[in-house]
DNA sequence: GGACTATATGATTATATAGTCATTTGCTTT
DNA sequence: AAAGCAAATGACTATATAATCATATAGTCC
């Protein structure tokens, strides 16, 4: 059985690549189905379909079919915050040092 | 030049490898040496220290010399954050489901 | 300088990942 | 049942990753 600290990085790892990063960011407003997803972060349907596969096995996303559309949504809103997070230390951190070299 | 996504996604990536998360959680109470984590963890020296020069690499761990020793330190403290909820969103998730069957 | 300790790195291997193109599956509508 | 759209999957390629073993680098102390 997978242990916890497996489960965590599973989940990161669902997190942690800019297609997806991309994808959460869009579904930041609520549910889309795929057919609106691909074109919104200019990825093919296939390449799409395989992210948002990978992310609701991580329990990252929850699916939802209707008719011939399938809807994805963010699962838990716990999944934001880590995302704002990550971006405010990236600001503080990377784009912090040019802010001090330019201000110095 | 690198985007925002893409340092959001190396940031993430830096977290999501359970090594890693056990480098981490390790870290948790201040810094510590290379020699005092790899033992603590189980790995073997080299590749401990693989894994945090590229968590330092990518903004998650500072790095202080001291004599012989080098000193890892978890750089943000957001960063325990982001662990923190993603834990929670570990046991609602998984062991929440197992839960709710023996329950029920 | 020589022995010793702590950390990093080169070389290698096995496995995982992201992406593409073509095809398939499944549902809907006529 | 035939046509048409949405999503998933198979086969493949190129690249990245994690781990190991052996070795190198760099600092300390005698």
């Amino acid at each position: 059985m997978k242990d916890l600290v497996e489960y965590r990085a599973e989940i990161l790892k669902a997190l942690a690549q800019p297609t997806r990063l991309k994808i959460i960011d869009f579904l930041r407003d609520g549910e889309r189905c795929v057919c609106e997803i691909f074109p919104a972060i200019g990825e093919e349907q296939s390449n799409t379909s395989r992210h948002l596969n990978m992310m609701q096995s991580a329990g990252v996303l929850s699916r939802r079919k209707d008719g011939l559309k399938i809807y994805y949504a963010i699962k838990h809103p716990e999944i934001l915050e880590v995302i704002d997070i990550v971006t405010l230390v990236v600001k503080q951190d990377i784009f912090g040092r040019h802010k001090l070299l330019k201000v110095a």
